[in-house]
DNA sequence: GTCTATAGAAGGATAGAC
DNA sequence: GTCTATCCTTCTATAGAC
């Protein structure tokens, strides 16, 4: 028997790649950082992901999976859709008021590799799109129209890329919406 | 004899590197590419800008002086806070709307160089901290509050990072907004 | 000895700057 | 065009664990 491989090398060097990759942007980090960072050798990056595009997919699934636990988490508070609703709301305005936020990870990967239909711009755009059909649902289950979704999506991208300072406005625009006084929970005033 | 200078090689050599940054992203864009989309050599690139970030820099300068000219002749149509602020919403959703929309130029750079603080980067923040002062003159000329400000510059985020379909959501919801039906103008309904 | 890991050089392409 | 530097990727050399 010969040496035995590390067990977490793979999550080690994913997590540090990930650290560089949000706070730099994709485009600045060099596989050569990433190594530094994960303090392993540069085979045994190639050995675990075939590419830096490869890494980048990795990376935004790992954001992915994180941001989907965290939401499974807080849409377990209540079975009612407005509830759901602004406890997802939420959990977005907290992880924008998080210190050393930066921006969606995948709206920031998109803009730095525009146009591109590789890996990872896949893994983001599907996520995007995910992301828009579960606002959808809670809205529509809340008694929403097509408009009030239209118009909560355009403040969650509105939240999204503006300041930190932004997310309680969102927050209490968003409540407002959904706890329309008429009873009815409809888009327009 | 010495060639004469042509006069608008300057000019020339921006509008081609600004489509290419535009549309690319800066740091996807290299100096021989600009050089050939504008059909020059690389000596007369380096003459007329310093490096590629003075290149950038003016290139975001371009690009508020063009945006900065479109919204003063919107504005010119009418004296009236609201009208105004409506016919700037317009202006922004007509160019989101426009082919060959990838998103606002200068948020592009802030996300594609995330925590710089050289030229570029002080342009970009510089133009969007006066656009937000301009929304929030308008609004409050309007007779709106400063939670109204914030609702709008909320909207306005969202439009330029979301997909031109939301363009006339974004302006209707705009106009109800300030055409609100109680003849004051506030951001509750 | 055999396998894994690190460190670093090499390759080839491309970057910015002159 | 050239120069230097850096990019991603591969390969070599060496050290260490079994």
């Amino acid at each position: 028997m010969a040496r035995t491989p590390a067990p977490g090398t793979r999550d080690t060097i994913l997590t540090a790649a990930a650290g560089l990759f949000y706070e730099y942007g994709v485009r600045a980090v060099g596989m050569a950082q990433v190594v530094e960072a994960a303090g392993c050798g540069k085979n045994l990056l190639y050995k675990h992901f075939p590419s830096k595009a490869g890494l980048a997919a990795a990376y935004l699934s790992l954001v992915r999976r994180e941001r989907e636990r965290s939401v499974t988490e807080v849409l377990r508070w209540s079975t009612d859709p407005a509830d759901r609703l602004l406890a997802l709301a939420g959990e977005v305005a907290d992880r924008v008021r998080r210190p050393g936020y930066r921006g969606c990870a995948f709206r920031n990967y998109l803009t730095e590799f525009p146009g591109e239909s590789d890996e990872p711009a896949r893994v983001a755009q599907a996520y995007l799109a995910d992301s828009r059909a579960q606002w959808d649902r809670l809205v529509t289950g809340a008694g929403g129209d097509e408009l009030l979704a239209d118009r909560i999506w355009l403040i969650v991208n509105g939240l999204y890329s503006g300041s930190p300072g932004q997310a309680r406005v969102a927050v209490d625009w968003i409540t407002e919406l959904v706890r329309a006084p008429t009873g009815t929970v409809r888009a327009g005033r």
